[in-house]
DNA sequence: TTCCATGCAAAGGGTTTGCACTCTC
DNA sequence: GAGAGTGCAAACCCTTTGCATGGAA
């Protein structure tokens, strides 16, 4: 249940150079409301609540063009499937691999130390930190 | 080019408390000889130029062995495919999606620090950190 | 009206599975 | 000889693509 208003979402888009469309209204709605993490599926099913007629295409060209205008961040935590993080400030994640459980981490909280130089001609995209738990024995 | 021999494979997978087979022994060659970063289709490729009738189901399984038995880890750091290292000792990694090159990087050279405390009933299971760089523009 | 976005279905690529055959122990 | 390991091909799942239709500006 979106906590955006469709009139909030179209101002994300159109701030953000995003044409506007009713899919692209929506899956803001769903993603965009606030700090959540979900798979392309998950927001197909979402979506697909609140505008059925909406195909498998549009939502991975939505989330594609989300994250290249920087609204959301892809995390590659699973080999299974990519899960978007609406939450695009530097932070990292603590990850259980039964559950499918995604947690954030600040980066007030945890820090990493000792970046080596890159290799010039080359510059830092991003750091990313999975700290993986699984159940105690 | 394997650096180690039958019997050095041989004996690490006894000592490993694998059953001994042609095809892993050779995976073994392949991949064990030194430190590598091999996705499961460049095991096949190679694992075929010594083994020609070896199929790509035992390659599969073979590398989810390893992993079990801790020969190799596995790395996400794409989501194309899965990655399998043969350096289980902590380290973390710098990786170019461009290029596909991912170069280790120490655990002393590099540390994490302010690891947050495990919420209830779940173990620390290990650490990633991928440092994602690309071409300077 | 002119494109860009969308829906649909098929294709693609990595990985897994089912089953009969083969080899190790 | 018994059981695990293997090869083959089909199946699977997530994601992408091609193309014709539909909608935004």
């Amino acid at each position: 249940m979106p906590t955006m208003s469709v009139k909030q979402a179209t101002e994300l888009l159109r701030g953000a150079g995003i044409p506007v469309t009713l899919q692209r209204v929506e899956i803001t709605r769903l993603l965009l409301s606030g700090p959540v993490h979900l798979s392309a599926d998950q927001v197909f099913s979402g979506i697909r609540a609140s505008v059925p007629a909406t195909s498998r295409a549009t939502v991975y060209n939505t989330l594609k063009l989300f994250r290249e205008k920087n609204l959301v961040r892809e995390l590659i935590v699973d080999p299974e499937r990519v899960v978007y993080d609406s939450n695009t400030a530097p932070h990292y994640h603590l990850y259980n691999a039964e559950s499918g459980q995604l947690t954030d981490v600040s980066a007030e909280e945890l820090q990493v130390v000792g970046m080596p130089s890159l290799p010039p001609g080359l510059e830092l995209e991003e750091v990313d930190v999975i700290i993986r738990v699984r159940k105690r024995d």
